[in-house]
DNA sequence: GAGTGGTCTAGACCACCTA
DNA sequence: AGGTGGTCTAGACCACTCC
C-alpha cells in the first residue's frame, strides 16, 4: 500500500503530512470526512503511533482538521481559520485552505506610483516601479483583488515573467535570490466600488476586508507594496495575540 | 526542586507550561536568556523528554520561546515577536491610539449562551455564563460594539463588580488572580444589520470590521467569548506577518 | 567530540464518546 | 464495552552547532 519512504531524506511525519495534504487536494477527503483512526493510520503506513500524532498535529495547527476527543479526526470545515502571522502569497493561502488559486491579469505596467506608495517603496524621485493588477480566483470564483507595486532595483526584468501562473515570491526566491522576511499591514474593511464590484462580482456597497501594506526583504528594503481587497462573504483570517 | 504534581489532574505538560510562565512573568527567565536544556528540564522536574517537549512546543507556538537546532531554546526576542500582535483590551488599545475609551453598558446578565459559544468555553450542559454587551466610544463617538460571554468557573460574583469603569482584564488579575495568556481570534467584514447601525450611529449597510474569538487564560481554559463589531470607517489595526 | 534540538519507536494507561 | 484521541515513558539514533 501507500509506503513511506524512510531514506527519503525527508521525516516520515512530513511525508505523511504530504499524503494527507494531497488526499485532501483531490477530494479524497472532503470537508467533514472522518480521517481513519491514529491506529488505522499507523498500520496503513507502518509508523509509530507518536509519528502519526505529529502529522495530525502539523495538519490541524493549519486548521485542516479537527480533532475531537472520543471521536475522531476530520476534516475542518470550507471557511477555514488559518494565522496570518505567517505571510503568505494568496497562492499559497488558497492552497493552505484546501482550494485551487488562479488568476486574471487585469494590468501590468512599469509606472510610476503614488508619492505615497514611492515613499514606502523608498524609491528615488520619479523612479517608477512595476504595477501588477490581479484578480484572484479560488476554485474558479472571484476571491480578492490584488494591486501590486514592486521596486524593481533589485528585480529588473520581473515584468518579463509569467505573472499569472507561478507565484512572484517564488520567482523573487529562485531567479533573484531575494528573500522575503517580513510586512506590516493595515487590515480594514470598506464597501465595495462599482469597480470592485463589477471584478468581483458581489453587488455595489458590499463589505470587503482589505488588507494593505509594505513587504520587505530579509536585507531590510522594501520590495511591494500590497493592496488586497477581499470578498467578505468568502474571506476570513484568524489571528492569535498574545499577552505580554 | 520543584516537583510537579501527577495527582492533581492536569497533566504533566500543562504543569511546566504553568511553571515556565511563571518564570517568564517573573522576570526570571527574560528576552534572549537561554531555558535548561530539554535533558535538564526532564531530570529538574522528573518527566520524560518527550513531556518536556510538549510543554516547549505549546510556549513556542505562542512565540513566546524558540528553538534553534543545534544550540538551545530561548526565550522570544522583541524582534521573534514582531510577528505576534498584542492581545489589549479595548481601554488599552483606545489609549495607545490617543483616544479617551469610555462604556456604555447595554446588557449585563447570567444566561445560556448559544450552543456554540457554550463549545468554546467547554461549558458544562446548561451551564450559564456571564454576558456582558457594551458599546465603546472613543473621544465620546461610538467606536465598537462589544458582546462577552464569560466563563465564570474561574470568577464567581463578576458580574457584581463594575464592569464600566474598570478594565474586566484588571479585575481577573487583581481579584481572582487569573491571567489572560493568548486568544484565537477570526478577522472578517460585514454590513452593518439595522440594530448594529443604530448602535454605532451609522448608516445601514455600511461596512463594519469583526473580530471574533476565544481569550484564553495561562493555564489553557477559555474564559473568554468576544466579539467586537467595530465602524470600519472609524477603526483599522495592522499586522506584522513574518515569514517562516 | 560534546551538547543541543529533531525524529522515531513500542509500548502503556487515561479520558471521552457512542452505543 | 469498544473505539477514539490525550498523555506519558524510556529508550534510540540523527542533524546541527560550537569548540
Amino acid at each position: 500500500m501507500p509506503r513511506l519512504d524512510p531514506i527519503s531524506g525527508s521525516p516520515l511525519y512530513q511525508q505523511l503530512v504530504q499524503a494527507l495534504r494531497a488526499q485532501l487536494r483531490s477530494g479524497a477527503l472532503k470537508p467533514g470526512d472522518q480521517l481513519p483512526s491514529e491506529r488505522d493510520l499507523m498500520e496503513t503506513y507502518h509508523i509509530s503511533r507518536n509519528t502519526v500524532r505529529q502529522a495530525i498535529e502539523v495538519l490541524e495547527h493549519e486548521g485542516q482538521l479537527e480533532r475531537i476527543h472520543g471521536r475522531g479526526t476530520f476534516v475542518g470545515s470550507a471557511k477555514l481559520k488559518l494565522g496570518l502571522m505567517r505571510l503568505t502569497s494568496f497562492s499559497e493561502d488558497m492552497r493552505e485552505r484546501g482550494m485551487e488559486p488562479s488568476s486574471r491579469l487585469i494590468q501590468c505596467d512599469v509606472t510610476t506610483p503614488p508619492a505615497a506608495i514611492a515613499e514606502q517603496l523608498r524609491l528615488l524621485d520619479g523612479e517608477p516601479a512595476l504595477l501588477i493588477e490581479r484578480l484572484r480566483y479560488a476554485d474558479g470564483i472571484p476571491m480578492a483583488l490584488n494591486i501590486s507595486h514592486f521596486s524593481q532595483a533589485y528585480c529588473p526584468g520581473l515584468a518579463g515573467e509569467d505573472l499569472v501562473n507561478q507565484s512572484i515570491y517564488d520567482i523573487l526566491e529562485k531567479k533573484y535570490g531575494l528573500h522575503i522576511a517580513r510586512a506590516e499591514q493595515a487590515v480594514r474593511s470598506a464597501a465595495a466600488s462599482v469597480n470592485e464590484a463589477m471584478l468581483l462580482e458581489v453587488r455595489y456597497g458590499s463589505p470587503l476586508l482589505i488588507i494593505e501594506g509594505v513587504v520587505y526583504l530579509d536585507n531590510g528594503m522594501p520590495i511591494e507594496h500590497l493592496r488586497s481587497i477581499y470578498r467578505a462573504d468568502r474571506y476570513e483570517f484568524t489571528i492569535n495575540p498574545i499577552r505580554s
